[in-house]
DNA sequence: GTCAATACTTTGTAAGCACATTTTCACGTT
DNA sequence: AACGTGAAAATGTGCTTACAAAGTATTGAC
């Protein structure tokens, strides 16, 4: 087991442990470390970086949380031998998209900056019949419409423009605004589609919509935007890894 | 903000900041403390309980991280104001009805023990033909047949029963024999519903199915099952809570 | 009375120490 | 040679201390 070159700086802002996480992560997953190989135990670590105990503790604890390591008493931290061991978290067909190169597309169908829905204000904690910023996209694959994503968001944000949104993205223009979605309550289910959901998507059989809805919040717990979306069933899935202590 | 009546036991093999945690935790969730209330902060807690800084700030970070409680310095520690926190868990359906106070109820349709099923066997991490353990299971919640569940174990495991299944449940059995499924990547989409699926599930129209189809690992990584479920969309949905550091 | 500098409170990071628990391995006794 | 015991190694738990950083409240000068 050959010791990691790991370049602690201790002028730098970043805390000790969590650069050290970092360059420790780094070397799992572009295969330094193979699944299975020992880890360098604790006190050896910590001697040879001159970094305490503790800190090099954390460290690997970051790893074992996001289940990249696994530790046993007396024998060692070793590699997990899964190589998708993240974290609950939720990707995509869109994620996908992306990352095989496509470029997807969002045509805004419509931005009201007061719309009422009660079933949304209640999600946004806002009292029934309070005027709601409302926004529908329609999103595509390539030439091929995916999605109709229908979400709203607080009276506040009634300056939002249609080319931002088409530009950037929902979740983009809201962190330009130091807003920062943290915490996300996802629903997912399934129903057939409206004739005019049918229209909108191209959807010609009775093919079945993928639901989902979603409230998501700040650090602080409050809410920050509520979504309804739909996605043409063939063409989309959702990918969930969940992992207990 | 009422001092919370704590009991640390430390004779207990229990470690004391998971006492504490767990103590914590049902604080907040049976509502003693509500969202938005103020914290009592760790130098007084510590004091108060003869515990040290780090354990309590230990036992704190389990709600943290668990998403129940938000740390601002130099303000202190506040109750989220989020109703559900749970982080996405590792359950079956059935444990998610029992929460709900529904009696579900299982029948197995079959049990064999050497099945073929190379999706399944790759899954599980094994080479294709290798004999498998399938079980279809139909699940009721009361009278409502809501869901046709299949799943491929390992051939090791070729000594199950009916019964066990269908009292205990699939996860129950396995724990019950040392395997602890730890993490688990799902894949949730939509179909129709086949016309022998339609049958089975008592369904009338063109109701279209949620499916999901899991893999599960234990804390090793290694595969200890396979499943292929199919939920009437009308019935049933996926809660997911995704949060970000 | 207003504003700015300062003190205080609270969480964040880091180090050092001590001992417990679990597992492996080598040594010594039978 | 076989077995058991104990030493060694590694992580797990817990305490103490110190200082840094961020936010609030107070105090003091103008």
């Amino acid at each position: 087991m050959a010791a990691l070159p790991i370049q602690i700086d201790r002028s730098s802002p970043v805390p000790l442990y969590h650069q050290l996480a970092e360059q420790l992560t780094a070397a799992v997953s572009d295969g330094t470390l193979r699944p299975g190989d020992a880890f360098e135990n604790e006190l050896a670590m910590s001697d040879r970086l001159n970094l305490s105990r503790p800190t090099v503790r954390r460290a690997i604890s970051e790893l074992v949380n996001k289940g990249l390591l696994v530790r046993r008493r007396g024998i060692g931290t070793t590699v997990a031998n899964q190589m998708v061991h993240r974290r609950a978290e939720l990707t995509s067909l869109y994620d996908d998209l992306i990352r095989e190169g496509r470029t997807p597309r969002t045509e805004v169908l419509s931005l009201i900056c007061s719309a009422q829905d009660d079933r949304a204000a209640e999600a946004l904690g806002l009292p029934p019949g309070t005027p709601l910023v409302s926004i529908v996209r329609l999103r595509y694959a390539g030439d091929l419409p995916l999605a109709i994503l229908r979400n709203w968001l607080p009276p506040a944000m009634d300056d939002l423009t249609t080319k931002q949104l088409e530009t950037d993205g929902l979740y983009a223009v809201l962190r330009a605004r130091g807003i920062r979605p943290t915490v996300a309550r996802q629903r997912i289910g399934a129903r057939n589609a409206t004739a005019e959901e049918r229209r909108t998507l191209h959807m010609s059989k009775a093919e079945p919509l993928v639901t989902m809805t979603r409230s998501a919040y700040d650090a602080d717990g409050s809410p920050v935007e509520f979504g309804d979306h739909c996605y043409r069933a063939d063409q989309y899935s959702v990918d969930v890894i969940v992992s207990e202590r």
